[in-house]
DNA sequence: AATCATTTGGCAATCGGTTGTCATTGACAG
DNA sequence: CTGTCAATGACAACCGATTGCCAAATGATT
């Protein structure tokens, strides 16, 4: 009701409700955090002014003295990126509902940021999520030892995880591709710092030595739609009917260029993506691509992360988790065009 | 070169550099802020002693002692909106490069969410961003006396504003229909609680109104693709043959179910978005919409706060920005169909 | 009624810096 | 040789909480 103590406009500290209440900052600090360690008159006295006075808790002094920051940084290579808007979101929603705060930090796909940006975090916040991470193994185990850590795509023993089962969802698309009569196929790489982008290759290689069908390697490319017309250039030039992209952005990016070049999809070669972002959809023609539960992926991460800061709630942490994939057919793909 | 010294694990302070170079805490906290006060040999000694140690301040101890957080929060309606990630990105380069941190929140459509997170933030961050605020003017002003503020795309007097001039652009837009024979038009319209709608809407009918024509308001729908089912199947209703979303998560909504309906785009019917979305350049078809330099606002909404937080810096700190905005012309545009 | 166990709540140190105040130092001029 | 002044750097208070420790108060027990 009452907007401020009447006169000051600075907020209220724990010890203007001391004064008030003709008791101890420190009692006041007690009622409102150890509710049981204090007569219940009292707290409901302290209650009572905090509410009055509008009282909220000074996050920075309560970090100092506690060493608990309630904060968790979240570092993903490329704030551009879509497939990040949903990690972002997922983490975001995750992180208020538990009371914490996100701390969002755009590596800009540099291991060299990453790292300082890790040590820097270390101070200011109780945590770090890490989105394809750039750094080497032992870099990314020693900043792991140094601050709590959950990374998303990318796979180091001894760092908790959340992988996004992307691999094995390549054999299904594969597979998809094999029974529309495409047997010479391209994988359109990502960077070579990315984990996921090898595991993939890897994935897709063995299945395809598996079935028997030719599948080759080309770029990498970088993970933007300007990336895709190379990617596109590259995929035609190599003769393969279809070819599977390493993620949406390349993929929607191959289909504008084979647009502009008069190349059909899905009559004259087929496109397979890999996350379903936003505009896989909508895209034309619409994008088959393995959908991957991004959001879900981020609220898993924070879920772990906060499970290894708070070791008391039960949940014994896991340590991995691995994240489904499935693949979602739409109008990129279709049959393999009849031989010449 | 060394990691850290030896035996202790914790972050060096600014204590351990004193003890090393044999003078006071605050003497090392003089040399590393204002060189200028302490003898230049001394200063040397502890910057050497500083790199030994791989030292950094403590970001919360130094807000609060100084009362300065390095921190600027920026608040979004809702981070899943595509629009909002290019600001998010143009406000993180810029914050970014002047050494600030960003406190990235996602209001979630709610003027409450928004109000206690100014007023948490008055103590974590120097200052706010605030995108398409859904707070009263009195509320918003309220909050601007608490804690520097910079909107974008809401204009309050006594308020610091970057705003995209969107308005003037949607008679561009509604002259390229007219230029196309198009006489019965829609406005679908945002949020009500969005000033850019009502404002795009006035500009609208006060052009439509000069060129004679008639422009009706559709809606409200909310600013999701989802909504667009709903937009077009109401365009479809009303009988007009052009329609101006509020932004081109609708239009681009719109386009999938005309798709659906079996309905063309542009010979039955034309679409025009704004904004300029990721995703506005690959949809189907492409999307005629009036390109907003959204990251560009970002930075300088930035750049507005920092001149408020550091006046000594030159350059009279201008108090609105208008950002020029232009209508892109694509596909989804064409001319009226035949009058029945 | 005296003793002991248990609450309850205040004191003061602490977190890691910043900053006002002041004593010391040395240089220089008178 | 001494007085003035600027430069230097140490001391200590402070920012707003948390938390260990201890004394006082309460209540239960015998």
């Amino acid at each position: 009701m009452a907007m401020q103590a009447a006169g000051t406009d600075r907020p209220a500290t724990i010890h203007d409700i001391a004064a008030i209440c003709g008791v101890a900052a420190s009692t006041v600090s007690r009622a409102l955090s150890t509710p049981d360690r204090v007569n219940i008159r009292t707290r409901a006295r302290i209650e009572a002014a905090a509410a009055e006075l509008n009282y909220t808790p000074n996050s920075q002094a309560k970090a100092l003295s506690s060493g608990r920051t309630g904060a968790v940084g979240v570092l993903v290579p490329d704030i551009t990126n879509p497939f990040y808007f949903d990690l972002i979101r997922g983490t975001q929603l995750q992180l208020k509902a538990a009371g914490y705060t996100q701390l969002l930090v755009d590596t800009e796909e540099s291991d060299e940021v990453e790292a300082s940006t890790m040590e820097q975090l270390r101070k200011s916040a109780d945590g770090i999520i890490v989105a394809a991470s750039r750094l080497s193994d032992e870099a990314l185990l020693a900043a792991a030892a140094r601050i709590p850590m959950v990374t998303i795509n990318r796979d180091v023993a001894g760092v908790p995880a959340v992988v996004i089962d992307t691999p094995s969802a390549t054999s299904q698309a594969l597979d998809h591709l094999i029974s529309l009569g495409h047997t010479r196929i391209a994988y359109m790489a990502g960077p070579l710092t990315s984990q996921s982008s090898t595991l993939r290759w890897t994935a897709l290689a063995a299945a395809a030595e598996d079935r028997g069908v030719d599948v080759r390697r080309l770029g990498p490319f970088a993970p933007k739609t300007q990336s895709g017309a190379a990617a596109a250039d590259a995929a035609v030039h190599s003769g393969v009917t279809a070819c599977i992209a390493f993620n949406d952005l390349i993929a929607i990016g191959m289909l504008q260029r084979l647009r502009e070049r008069g190349i059909r999809v899905p009559e004259d070669i087929s496109v397979v993506g890999c996350d379903d972002i936003f505009g896989a959809d909508f895209c034309n023609p619409p994008l088959t691509t393995m959908t991957s539960p991004i959001e879900q992926a981020g609220r898993v991460a924070v879920s772990m992360l906060l499970a290894q800061l708070n070791p008391l709630a039960g949940g014994g942490s896991r340590s991995r988790s691995l994240m489904p994939t499935h693949l979602t057919v739409r109008g990129s793909t279709g049959a393999a065009p009849a031989a010449l």
